[in-house]
RNA sequence: CGGGGCGUAGCGCAGUCUGGUAGCGCAUCUGCUUUGGGAGCAGAGGGUCGCAGGUUCAAAUCCUGCCGCCCCGACCA
């Protein structure tokens, strides 16, 4: 993509309504724009990153055998009505009336809808277990929205739906997403922590929130250095293989990790040695619960049992915010300068920068180079503006992809580009053709 | 929903107290000079001063009502 042809404002200063770093940053990167309190609009850089996002979890759910579908936003009141949840989700609910006066809503979270279509197609245990997901966009309407994307009204969330045929393989689906969890996050370049924690609203009595660590983070988190140092992927765990899956959730269980809500410090300190024990801040990215048959009974999603006996399908729910991790990684990955982001995830591969475009021989050469790079599969955001040098490092800085491959009159006298690693700083000059094989390698 | 603050050009702000016909920096456009970390000079364009009433010869400025946005707290993926 050539940055003359591509969409991407951005801002030498940083709009007074962002407080926080990936706030500011998403606005100044030219990411996203504000459309109402909570309420974004995405431009092209912000998309581009957020399907990257969507992208892995997708691959992740469906490794661990869940299906996707799409459920609509907008929902009718009587699914809740009978799950009795129309009046207690109160306020936060944005509730819609149409033309015909029936209410209707904005959906907060999809239970209800993907039980009702649940209990209308499935009516033995040899259909079960069944594991769905979808990618949709949701509205809760935050009394106080804030921090960007980290807390809008409107986000995109991943809601996966486990349907069992008791506990005991309700449990294994769980397991299955806890793992799929783990790598999820992992691939993003995050230490994901699976805590302990409340079901709220959903309902429930088994549930884990997953904590990236982030200096910014809203929560005080406390928990076993251990979990800042496993590496899910190092290890290649199978979150489709059952006893492997039950292994992992095993391990992590075992170890301390709470919020500061749920912290005790005499069993921190009784439970994990010292050296060991970790203190930091905290975004919640991810929560799963199992919730029985919360859901199902009301709803009336039962199936046969083997005896011919009806029986309400045990179900879990599993929620990731795809639009919160966007900030949640800029909190977790950025500097002074701007934004680093982590390959996985990042809007694209690497940036080149022309130093000087009314020079004939600096842009056939990045012309060269441009070419060159796409050939070998990297997705490339060549800038041939007419700006001076400064501003367009300050925006490649800004915009923080993870390589910045710049030509200008004086290397190429010596027949070298110079590549910049934007993580560490660290620049080398060498030739295109090492330059290429370093970044295509 | 309690507490605090803000709304003036695309962005950041001054002007409001003490009413007199709107300004600064950045950005944008033109020209010249510059050219490896957000350039210099000269010139130009751009504003229903959040909205609606009111007071006044005169309102960005005073009064009333409304709307929007942000921050702190309580609540959440």
């Amino acid at each position: 993509m050539r940055r003359s042809a591509f969409f991407l404002p951005t801002m030498k200063d940083t709009p007074k309504e962002a407080e926080i770093a990936s706030h500011r940053l998403m606005l100044r990167a030219g990411m996203i724009r504000q459309s109402s309190a909570g309420i974004y609009s995405w431009l092209p850089l912000g998309y581009r990153v957020l399907r990257n996002i969507e992208k892995i979890v997708r691959e992740e759910q469906d490794r661990a055998g869940c299906q996707e579908m799409l459920m609509p936003t907008i929902q009718s009141s009587e699914l809740w009505e009978k799950s009795g949840r129309y009046d207690d989700y109160g306020p936060e609910m944005l509730r819609i009336r149409d033309r015909h006066d029936r209410d209707m809503l904005y959906g907060p979270t999809n239970e209800e809808l993907i039980t009702d279509i649940f209990a209308h197609s499935v009516r033995s245990y040899r259909e079960l277990p069944k594991l769905l997901y979808h990618i949709q966009w949701k509205f809760r309407d935050e009394v106080r929205p804030r921090f960007g994307v980290m807390r809008g009204r409107e986000f995109l969330m991943k809601d996966a739906y486990s349907f069992d045929p008791n506990y005991e393989a309700a449990r294994e689906s769980y397991n299955k997403f806890f793992v799929a969890y783990l790598r999820t996050f992992a691939r993003m370049g995050l230490k994901a922590i699976p805590m302990e924690a409340d079901t709220g609203p959903i309902g429930g009595n088994l549930s884990h929130e997953f904590i990236i660590l982030a200096e910014t983070g809203e929560s005080q988190v406390f928990c076993d250095r251990n979990f800042v140092e496993y590496d899910v992927l190092g290890t290649d765990i199978d979150a489709s293989n059952t006893t492997q899956a039950a292994e992992v959730v095993d391990y992590f269980t075992r170890l301390y990790a709470r919020t500061d809500e749920k912290h005790d410090p005499a069993t921190f300190e009784a439970d994990v040695p010292s050296e060991r024990r970790y203190e930091g801040r905290g975004i919640e990215v991810g929560h799963i619960f199992y919730f029985g048959t919360k859901y199902s009974e009301p709803l009336g999603a039962f199936y046969a049992t083997r005896d011919g006996e009806e029986a309400p399908v045990h179900m879990g729910s599993y929620g990731i915010g795809v639009s919160r991790l966007v900030g949640g990684i800029i909190e977790a990955s950025h500097d002074d300068d701007g934004i680093i982001w982590p390959a996985s995830v990042a809007p694209f591969d690497v940036g080149l920068i022309n130093l000087q475009v009314d020079n004939e021989d600096c842009t056939n050469a990045c012309e060269d180079a441009y070419a060159r790079l796409k050939e070998a599969g990297l997705d490339v955001l060549y800038d041939d503006r007419e700006e001076r040098a400064g501003a367009k490092f300050a925006d490649m800085d800004l915009i923080g992809l993870p390589w910045q491959m710049t030509i200008g009159p004086r290397g190429l006298k010596k027949g070298v580009v110079e590549l910049k690693n934007r993580a560490t700083g660290e620049r080398q000059e060498l030739s295109l053709d090492s330059a290429l094989t370093q970044l295509a390698g």
